[in-house]
DNA sequence: TTGTACGCGTTATCAA
DNA sequence: TTGATAACGCGTACAA
C-alpha cells in the first residue's frame, strides 16, 4: 500500500471529514458512524478509517457537530462577582474539583463570572439561551434574570453550589454552614466559655446568617440569649476578610467586658485578629479562644494552630458536577433537590478551657 | 400596534433568527446584518427587528455563528497539572484577571487542565484541532505534543505565562524570577548575613531553579561562592510547600553550623518552617531572617509578617490576554516575543540585622 | 436598503 | 454494512 505523498499530517486546522473519507475510501457518513459507533461497522473498513484519520491528525469539528446535534458539550460555572482571594480558596478548591469531574465526563468547562452589573447577567444568559452551554453550575449566587428572559427559563439543568435555593426548584448542593458552628460552639461552650465575640462576614449574606445562627443556637442550647455575643464586623465582604479582623482586634480592645471565646465567620478574618490581638497583649489561647470557618491549609501553620471549620470543596464540586450531568443526560433521573454535605470542625490548640471562669 | 397573543417570551431555547424576521416582516439576512452592522441598515427597520428580538428573547445561536464564520469566540487557558493550594494563590489570581479581560473582550474563557497524562494532552489538542478555541494562554507548561499533533501546529495563537519559551517562538509574559530573588539576598546581604538557607522547590522545575540562581548570583556578587548556601527540599512539588517548610525545619535544626538567614522558594515553606523553628526556639528575626516567593497576601499577617516577593499576578494575565487577542484579531501585528513584568519584594518584620554577626 | 440563495462540517434518515 | 442526501442556524455574496 502506498502513501499519497502529499501527506498533511502536520497541517494547521484543516483535515476534514471528507479528506478522511477520500483517503480511506469512503463516504462521510460511513467516516462518521465508524468514529461515533465503532460497532456499527465493519471492522476492517473502522480500522482503514481510523488509520487514515490518524494520519490526517483529524479532529471533528465541533461547533458543526454541536449545530447538528442541536447540543454542546460546554458546562458553564457562574461565579459569584469578586473571588476573594484570602487564605480560604473556597473558589479555585471548587474550581478544581468541578473541572476534573467534567472532563472525566467528556465535557468542557466554561467559567462565567456573576458581578453585579447588567452586563454580565446578560453575558451569561447569552450563553445560556445561545446554546453554548448545556448546563451551569452557580455558586453561591441568585439565578440571574435580564430583560425578560431569566436563566431558570433557559431550558437547561442547573445545580446550586452553596446557596440553598432548592425552593425554587433548583437542585442545590450545601453544606451545613449553621450545625458546623453550632457544634464548634458547643465545644467552646463545654470549656467553659460564656462571652462570646463573634466576628461577621457581610451583613445580610447567606453564608454569614447561617453561620451567626450556628453560634445562637448553640447559646440557646446552652440557655444563654445571644446577649452573651458581642458581634463585631459586618461591613466589609469577605474579600476584605483580613481587613475586617483587624477592625475586629481593635473593637474587642476597647470593649470593658471581654468574651474569652472568638468565632470569626472566615479564616482570614480570624488569622489577622489573632495576629493583632496578640501583638496587642492578648495570649491564645489561655486569655481568648478562637474558632473560625472555612479550613485553610494555612490555619494548621498559624500560632498558635487555628482552629477551624473545613468545608468539603473538593466533595461538593464533584458531586454537584455529577449531579448535573445526570440531569442533562437523563432529565427524568429522580434525585433529591437538596444534598447536604457535612463540614467537619477541626481543633488545633486556638481553643482551651476559659481560664477566667471563676472570675 | 398589536401584539400578538402566542408572545413566545419566555419559552426554553427556541427563538430563532427566523422567528424575528418573521415577526418583523422582514428577510432573515436583514435580520442577521441589523443585528451585526445596525449601521447598515435601515434605522426604522433595525428598531423593528430589536423589538422583534426583544420580544422573542431572541439570542443568537453560537454553534451555528461559529460554523459559519469559522471561527470560535472562545480562549482556553491550560493550567498545570496540580494547581496547589496552599497560601499562594498563583492560579486563581492569574485566572481571575484573565477571565476578566477575556470576557471585557467579548469572548469566553475555557478551562483545559494539563496533567501529565496523555488523555489530558490529547482532549487539549481536540479543543485546538476541532475548532472550539481560537487562542490559548498556557501557565507555566511546555506545549504538548501527542501523535502527529502539536499545540503548536494547530495554527491558532498561544501566548504563554511565567515559563518562557520565546525561544520557540511562543510569546512569554514572565516575571523576573531570578532578579527579584537576587534583589531580596542582596537585602539580607546588606544587612550582614553571610551563610544562607535554601528552602528548595521541586528539582528542576524552572521556578525553581531561576529562584537558586537568583540567590547564588546575590552570593556572587557579594564575593561569596554558592557554598554558603546549604540547601533543603527539592524533593516534593511546590504543591506541597507545607511539608517541605517542616522537612526543612528538621533539617536546619541538625545542622552544626547554622545559617543565619533563609531564603523560601514559595510561601508556604516559609509559612510552616517558621512556624516550626519558632517551635523549636528559633527566634524570627533575631536568630533568624525569613524571606520567600509568591506575596500571599497572608504573609502579612503571619508572626513575624513575612517578607516575600509579590509576583504581579493579575498584571500577569491581563497583559498575556490582551496579547492573546490582538494576535488573534491581527495576526500581523508587531509585538515583542517576550514581556517581563517585575516582582516586587515586600519588607516585613523577619528579616533583620545578622545578630551573629562578630561571631 | 433589502431579499435570495448558498455553504460552513457534521450527523441522521433513508434507501440500497 | 454502506452511500446519498438533507438539515442544523447563521452570515455573506450577489442580485434586486
Amino acid at each position: 500500500m502506498k502513501k499519497t505523498e502529499d501527506s498533511l499530517s502536520t497541517e494547521g486546522s484543516s483535515a476534514l471529514m471528507a479528506d478522511v473519507a477520500r483517503l480511506a475510501g469512503v463516504a462521510t457518513s460511513t467516516v462518521s458512524r465508524a468514529l461515533a459507533n465503532p460497532g456499527r461497522v465493519n471492522e476492517k473498513t473502522r480500522a482503514r478509517i481510523a488509520a487514515a484519520a490518524e494520519q490526517l491528525g483529524y479532529t471533528p469539528n465541533a461547533a458543526a457537530r454541536s449545530l447538528r446535534v442541536g447540543r454542546s458539550n460546554v458546562i458553564m460555572i457562574i461565579l459569584p462577582g469578586s473571588p476573594h482571594y484570602g487564605a480560604s480558596q473556597i473558589i479555585p478548591q471548587v474550581l478544581e474539583a468541578v473541572n476534573r469531574t467534567v472532563i472525566r465526563n467528556g465535557y468542557n468547562l466554561m467559567i462565567a463570572n456573576l458581578d453585579r452589573d447588567e452586563s454580565s447577567e446578560r453575558h451569561i444568559l447569552d450563553l445560556a439561551f445561545g446554546g453554548t452551554v448545556r448546563g451551569a453550575l452557580i455558586l453561591s449566587s441568585q439565578l440571574p434574570v435580564v430583560d425578560n428572559r431569566s436563566l431558570a427559563e433557559a431550558g437547561l439543568p442547573i445545580v446550586s453550589l452553596l446557596l440553598d435555593v432548592s425552593g425554587t426548584s433548583v437542585p442545590s448542593i450545601i453544606t451545613n454552614d449553621r450545625l458546623a458552628v453550632k457544634e464548634a460552639a458547643m465545644e467552646l461552650l463545654a470549656l467553659g466559655h460564656r462571652r462570646f465575640f463573634y466576628i461577621a462576614g457581610p451583613t445580610g449574606n447567606y453564608h454569614e446568617v447561617e453561620r451567626y445562627a450556628g453560634l445562637v443556637e448553640a447559646l440557646n442550647g446552652a440557655g444563654l440569649s445571644a446577649d452573651y455575643i458581642t458581634r463585631s464586623g459586618g461591613n466589609l465582604t469577605f474579600q476584605f476578610g483580613f481587613e475586617t479582623g483587624l477592625q475586629a482586634a481593635e473593637d474587642f480592645a476597647r470593649l470593658d467586658e471581654k468574651p474569652t471565646a472568638v468565632v470569626a465567620a472566615s479564616d482570614d478574618m480570624a488569622i489577622s485578629f489573632m495576629s493583632k490581638i496578640q501583638k496587642m497583649g492578648w495570649r491564645v489561647p489561655e486569655d481568648l479562644s478562637v474558632v473560625s470557618f472555612d479550613g485553610s491549609p494555612v490555619c494548621e501553620y498559624c500560632s498558635p494552630s487555628l482552629s477551624t471549620i473545613e468545608q468539603p470543596m473538593e466533595a461538593l464540586g464533584e458531586t454537584a458536577t455529577e449531579f448535573l450531568i445526570a440531569r442533562m443526560e437523563k432529565s427524568d433521573e429522580k434525585r433529591e433537590l437538596r444534598v447536604v454535605i457535612p463540614s467537619r470542625f477541626i481543633r488545633r490548640d486556638s481553643i482551651a478551657v476559659n481560664s477566667k471562669l471563676t472570675t
